[in-house]
DNA sequence: TTTTTTGCAAAACCTTTGCAGTTGG
DNA sequence: CCAACTGCAAAGGTTTTGCAAAAAA
């Protein structure tokens, strides 16, 4: 036994393969929640609610910030989204793609590094075999300094 | 070359001993600072700016809190304190240790068990050779599940 | 005496909640 | 039609800031 189980990963790739899985748990497709999906598909990476209620600089239609926050909530709860904190700012959320994956944040420049989860398997176990502790990277990520940071560091800063 | 210098431990041990270092740099120790410095002293672990500003249940003087954020910032920029964020929850403060320290957070039961720094030196180069990423554990400790919470995950929940 | 620091109040920031009205199915 | 949802406004929790009064050196 090396890796606990993984939970399937859901392959949604447009607003209205989610549709289903909206309805199917009574839930409705309102033109809120649409636009809350739409932003999530635009943004190349995790973006805030303010981000998605600001209509992401102009790509989506701005709409109401307490909506986005419960359509967010509410898609997380259908496995749809999740989020994530990162440094000190709001709080980010993301599409749940395909693949599993875990984001690496700089605390230096803040770039969000994707990478596929099972390549922190070594990691995980390390930690579970030296302290009995089981690393969950997922909700709150690996924070540190990015190559690019790191090199900066070390010379000038 | 396998780790990154480790800035040298500061090795506070009372108030008077800090003082010194206040006066320094052109502080002032007043009680208020001082307050908060027992505070620290007598936590067995990482408080919040709130239970210092509320007097760690009795256990010290209660003070206005905008002054505890205030002071805390100030030690920080001492070397003396360092603070992490741990969860949904405000900040945690901790006075900087002779001993180089992480903390492993449990999210489910918020239990924050401390570990020498240099155990995770391994996790530290897996993902430095792994991914050209630096992991600083200081301000955003790993977070998963303490060893009593991944073993009640496993049967009921 | 001079500069730092305090205590209070107010604001800023992120997120949640109450509610009356709207809308999807 | 009716439960789910919206938009607005208000509140909640954490942290920061402005400012006149107090205190350290």
């Amino acid at each position: 036994m090396t890796e606990a189980p993984r939970r399937p990963p859901l392959a949604f790739t447009s607003v209205e393969d989610i549709a289903a899985a909206i309805r199917d748990r009574g839930g409705r497709l309102t033109a809120a929640r649409r636009l809350v999906l739409s932003a999530l598909f635009a943004a190349e990476g995790p973006v805030s609610a303010e981000q998605i209620a600001q209509g992401l600089d102009g790509r989506v239609v701005p709409s109401d910030i307490s909506s986005v926050y419960r359509n967010l909530e509410h898609l997380e709860g259908l496995g749809v989204v999740r989020h994530m904190h990162v440094g000190h700012g709001p709080g980010l959320y993301a599409l749940e793609g395909g693949t599993e994956r875990e984001f690496l944040v700089c605390e230096r420049c803040g770039r969000v590094e994707a990478v596929e989860a099972a390549r922190l398997d070594p990691v995980r176990d390390a930690i579970r075999t030296s302290f009995g502790f089981v690393p969950r990277f997922g909700h709150f990520p690996i924070v540190g300094l990015c190559d690019r940071c790191a090199a900066d560091e070390l010379s000038g800063s």
